[in-house]
DNA sequence: ATAGGACATCTTGATATCCGGATGCTAGCC
DNA sequence: GGCTAGCATCCGGATATCAAGATGTCCTAT
């Protein structure tokens, strides 16, 4: 009798990385989700969805502070989530990773079928 | 000529929540996303995805104070990741749902493409 | 009935993150 | 050269979230 296919396990196994053993890789990871864990982060997400905007569109489309918006993007951009392309004084953010989508998507998903106790989760302090 | 099948449309805008239009709505999954946002938080998902566990063991393998997972274990089971049985004077976590795995893993592949620029982002505000 | 274990909740600090507004930097136009 | 527009970064101030330790509640065994 021969041994089992030990390469195709291991090949699994690299395939689907799970939450990571060492505490340094699950900071990483929760890092990557605060980074989903803003609503005006969401809401340009799906603006920079659509198509191609500059930074100007996306503070008048955030309705805040220019600074913060600016701050944000920087944000989403070194997380992978937002791709960014210079062409003179202007930047022009945009959402090419498929996966973006995808997380979204089955956030979505989750969300519709548990909003009302997501709404009442304090996450530790009760409410003022 | 025929109008465009609009029932599909419908269906598939259904079927596909998106990034919700109200402010609202963007707030819900940006909590549910910021559940995900804690590395004890994802250690928990993780272990109690292998089997059922009970509190005390949750509260061995996260090494911080009783109170506190439990605090942690109720925001994963009201934000719908983790579902809990109660027998007697002990609760069974465990993970369900088979999106949680699927969130998981889509958030680990896109942190190992981009790990370098989250552990840079600040979010915010510059280093100390 | 009483004692002890397993969970949940409350209180009190310490940090992280958010915000608006000011300041700085570079590119394009007069 | 001098000016203005588009972005990025810095500066406090307000709020959310995290953590430990104490306390309360319910269940089980003696």
């Amino acid at each position: 009798m021969s041994a089992p296919p030990a390469a195709v396990v291991t090949a699994a196994k690299t395939l689907v990385p799970p939450v990571p053993d060492d505490p340094a890789g699950r900071d990483l990871l929760a890092r990557f989700y605060r980074a989903l864990g803003d609503p005006t982060r969401l809401a340009l997400l799906a603006f920079c969805a659509e198509e191609e905007r500059t930074g100007n569109e996306c503070v008048a489309h955030a309705g805040l502070s220019q600074g913060r918006v600016s701050a944000h993007l920087s944000c989403l951009v070194s997380c992978g989530l937002l791709e960014v392309r210079r062409a003179g004084r202007f930047a022009y953010y945009r959402v090419t990773d498929r996966r973006v989508a995808e997380v979204v998507r089955l956030g979505a998903l989750m969300v519709a079928d548990h909003a009302a106790g997501i709404a009442a989760c304090t996450r530790v302090a009760p409410a003022p």
